[in-house]
This record gives C-alpha cells, structure tokens and sequence, in this order.
DNA sequence: TCAAAAGTGTTCTTCGTACACCCATGA
DNA sequence: TCATGGGTGTACGAAGAACACTTTTGA
C-alpha cells in the first residue's frame, strides 16, 4: 500500500464577490484545454513540489484570474475516484473573499475566459465543482454568523445599508434593518466616519462606517463573541 | 508545474472515546518504524491508488488499532512541507468517535503498541500531530454545541448524568444540571426508557436514556436546531 | 443513619423580534 | 413636491442563568 502511490495534489478555489449592483457572485474560468474544454470551472491547479497549499491557491489564482484575494480558508478535500476522468485527483479547495476593488480581471494563457457570475446565475461545472461550490456557499453563510468576515467582501469605508444588504444576500433572507444595527453596534468594533456616502440616484445619504479590525481581535481575546 | 508532481497523500485519524472514569481520551500508536520510532502518533498511513479517503482511514485504523469507528468526519488537511521529514506528505485528517464498548484495542504489525490517552495527559507526539490534535479537539467542542454527536461516544442507554458528565468533559466547563436537562428534553429526541442505571457505589440510580436519531433527521429537516 | 448521586421549579435578566414614522437628498 | 433610501426606539415574549432541597439507594 506504501509504495508506487499515484495520486495528484491539486487546489481549487472558490473565489466570493459581491457588490450592492451585482449582488454575491463568484470568480470562475472558462477551461481551454480537456477535459471539459470550454466549461465553466473554479480557478485551480496541481501544487508545486516546493510551495505550500495556500502559495499554490495564490499562484493559480493570479495566473488565471489576476484578483487580489483578500481572505483565504481551507474548506473541504475531495477525494473521490473519477471525480477527474484523467488520473486520480484529491483537491484541496478554499474559499476566498474579494473586495469590490479587487475586482478587475484579466484572463491568463491557462484560462480562455474569467468571469463573475451572480450566485443565482451559475453555468453549468466542470468536474465535481457544483458540489465544491455548494460547500462554499455554506460554510460562508456559517462562517458570517459568527465572525465578521464579512467585511472583507466590502471597501474599506461603507456604508451600513452595504453591510446589511450583503448579509441578506449571503443569508438569502431578510433583516431587520433596525435589529441588525443594534446587533452589530453593540459589539464596537464598527467606527463612524464622518464622511458620507456619495450617491448614484435620489434618497437620504448614508454615514460611512469602518471595520476596526484590531478592537474586533481585542473584544476576540476578551472572549466576546461575534453572532448574528 | 504540472509535471512531475511528487507530492505523497495520506490520511490520519484523531479517534475520541469516553467512559466517565476516563474522562475524554484518544486513541495514539506507538510507532514501531522511523522516523519518530517509538514515539506515540495519530493512526493513519499512506491513501491506496484504489480506495476513498474514508476507506483509507477505516483501513489504517482497523490494522493499526482493531478499534470499531462510530463517527467519521473530515477535518482539515495539513500540507506544510517538512512536516514529515522523509518526502513531501500532505496528510487529510479526520476524527472519529468511538462508543465505550468499541473499546477493545489490539495492537497490529504496523504498531509497536496501541493506547487510550486521557486527553489531558498525552504524551508528546510525532510530526505535527499535536497540531492536528488541537484543532480535532476545537472541532469537537464547537460540533457538540450545535450537532449532538456527542451520543455517538455513549453506549445506546445511558444516564442523563452521563451525558452530562461528557458535555463537561468536551467542554471543560461546568453545566448546570437542571438547566441542560429543560434544554436537552426541549429538543425531543432523547427517550426516557423504564430501566434504570446499574450502579457501581452508592447513589441514587438514575433512569436510563436513548438518542432517538430518527427523531432528531424528522426535527433537522423541520429546521429546528440543536444549540447547548 | 449517613453518604452519595439523581430528580425537580421558580425567579430574574437578557436577548430576540416585531413594528412605523421622520429626515435628507436628487429629480 | 415627490420619490427614494437612511435613520431611529419601544414593547412584548422567549430563552438563558442562577439557585437548594428532597428522594433513592448502598454501606
């Protein structure tokens, strides 16, 4: 069992966006090479003899994508025979979390095509990809719930309806705006700017607030805990 | 980058078990080869070219320890280099539950011994597996809060104090007794049975239970949720 | 009759949730 | 002045936390 192993190491990567337009989408690639030319897929790749798991997830992604990634989590292996009809293939997948100005992309010589696509409007997937996504979308909806990361999916400075109207297309559901402000005031680690938002149409300009990262990490030590 | 990938897979296993003399132990291997010979390890080994992940860890943990898993669950997938000292390895791991009288261990020829370790007195561990262990462990604590796993460390019936008395061990915490009983019975999946505790000493006995997991699918797939 | 462990209810506080009107701005 | 979206408080009910005495058994 020990010896003549063959089996492949390959990373994938589900890569988040969302901004208030487009709502919650994904980063995907139109393969060019079989199999499944053509199709639609995450962005990933084999890891390197020499690079570690997340440098491998890195590399990929700015080979094929050109995004800046701005949070990176491992979320699931998979493992299955045939999941690649070339040779046995375990992945390592992670999700990531892009921020609206990391957003311009330029397809590389290993994709023919990137794009993002509205989490309701998904293309068919290459491989077990609709799966992996599946997986992605859940732990995100989980992982938001009890740590804030998502503001790692919004500009530095934003406004709360930004905050909110992102949680309900995570959550796919409803807030309450009053209620979520409250929820999320209470914890302080949310600062007000004194700048305000710019606005594209009609209606009352709202404040900018800013996610203090370092008071969140302190409130973390103290054992206060995020929860939505 | 794509070619010539040397890159070895293999899985390895934290296996809990309880017993409320023992309190919250794991399972360790001696290992009999190098590197690390005679020090305490994980079960687990190299992935066959024809077999799932999960068969793996089954394989490995029936040849290294002859114990009978309950409860398989993925857990992360550690790939640092030189986390073994021979080739690249990227180990998937797992942790697993054990009921009590699945206990029995023999010792096989991949290991020099085979131990139930009292989860606050481990010894000092091979490779990175006391990494591994920590985060089995944080895996634990959080599953148990809003899945009840944790009947999958008790036998079939058992004493409410049992399972209370594990909760406390998982989570290192005091629990209230009254308390977690109105929330536990809430849920509806616990039935009471006529028979009571055989006892040891002296005491009250108290009434035998058993996790109605039937139930418990029916009032997940209604969407109430299990939280201690 | 004593020691050990099980069984059981109430009160208080905290948190979640439901809900509607006014304000600032651009057209 | 109208349409659009932002800002704000209160009241009710549910759930969590704190807390102590009685019962059953073996020695």
């Amino acid at each position: 069992m020990s010896t003549n192993q063959n089996i492949k190491v390959a990373v994938d990567a589900v890569v988040f966006g969302y901004t208030s337009r487009e709502g919650l989408s994904v980063l995907l690639i139109k393969r060019n090479i079989d199999p499944f030319k053509g199709s639609w897929a995450l962005p990933g790749g084999l890891v390197g003899n020499q690079e570690t798991l997340e440098d491998a997830v890195q590399r990929e992604l700015s080979e094929e994508t050109g995004v800046n990634i701005n949070y990176l989590e491992q979320l699931y292996s998979f493992g299955q025979q045939g999941r690649d009809p070339r040779n046995r293939v375990i992945s390592i997948t992670y999700y990531g979390l892009v921020k609206p100005d990391g957003f311009e992309l330029k397809a590389n010589t290993d994709a023919a095509d990137v794009k993002w696509f509205n989490i309701k409007k998904l293309p068919k997937l290459a491989f077990d990809h609709q799966a992996i996504l599946q997986v992605a979308r859940t732990r995100l909806q989980n992982k938001m719930q009890y740590e804030p990361v998502g503001f790692e999916l919004l500009e530095e400075k934003f406004p709360f309806s930004e905050l909110e109207k992102l949680y309900m297309a995570v959550l796919d559901r409803h807030i309450d705006r009053r209620n979520f402000k409250k929820k999320v005031s209470k914890f302080g680690f949310l600062e007000e700017t004194n700048e305000k938002q710019l606005l594209d149409g009609a209606g009352r300009p709202g404040n900018l607030y800013r996610f203090n990262e370092q008071k969140y990490f302190e409130l973390k030590e103290q054992g206060i805990s995020f929860e939505i």
